[in-house]
DNA sequence: TGTCAACCTAGACGAATGCCGAAGCAAGCG
DNA sequence: CGCTTGCTTCGGCATTCGTCTAGGTTGACA
């Protein structure tokens, strides 16, 4: 019975981790750094890249494959693979809904990638 | 004489690049994933990740090769060879002081990969 | 000038990645 | 029921990546 109520078993990153302290204001912990940079490795494709900004600026939030495959020179299989990456990396979820499938992403852990990077955050409290 | 002054042959990314509308609220062209995504890339690797961040909050804005290869159970080169992958992705910059190499992270660069993730940049002009 | 220390480059090698075609599920439709 | 369409998984290559050891190159100092 290896088939259990694993919805969703890749997902490494959630949406409350409180991971965010400016990279640039306090050291990364390795733990840390180990947790984030698949989410970076992901992001550090061109294809992967456009995927993600094709889903995170659709109309509801939300893309289907049958839309964003056509958008590239690549075969079906080779989108669906950097979908995965994306999911597993924690950036997107999925879930299909009859015939298709569509990509939503993961605002919360963009906004926590994009705070680790941001220089300024709140440089010192008063 | 091969010799020439040619400081920074590689940085991909300016410093005034525009290239930031947040990735979640216009599709990002292909040229400028392909130019961005590399340094994702980069910052896609724990032990860069770490790097980054060990310079990026370093005391003067810049830290030395020699503090940052103890930090590591690695071989100097593979460090150099990070550092240099940093480099090439336009995140640091290098210079020798003597007997010693510094390196400077660029935040420039920083602030535009946080501004590209960034959810909520200014949504609406008004 | 010789020597030492810090750092980079060169070459090698196993592991991971990106890509594809073929095959497998899942839904819908005749 | 079987066929078609949408998407994923599987198995395979060629390429890239992360790491090492060995061998420079640069600067300091006696």
């Amino acid at each position: 019975m290896p088939k259990q109520a694993t919805p969703l078993p890749h997902t490494v990153l959630g949406d409350d981790t409180t991971c965010c302290p400016p990279l640039a204001q306090q050291r990364v912990p390795a733990d840390v750094a180990t947790a984030l940079a698949p989410a970076f490795k992901a992001l550090g494709d061109p294809v992967r890249l456009q995927l993600m900004s094709m889903i995170a600026s659709a109309e509801n939030g939300e893309a289907c494959v049958c839309d964003l495959t056509p958008a590239f020179d690549l075969s079906g299989p080779t989108i669906s693979h950097h979908l995965r990456t994306l999911r597993e990396a924690g950036l997107v979820e999925a879930e299909r809904r009859g015939t298709w499938v569509y990509y939503r992403a993961r605002k919360t852990v963009l906004s926590q990638l994009a705070a680790l990077l941001a220089s300024e955050g709140r440089t010192t409290a008063p």
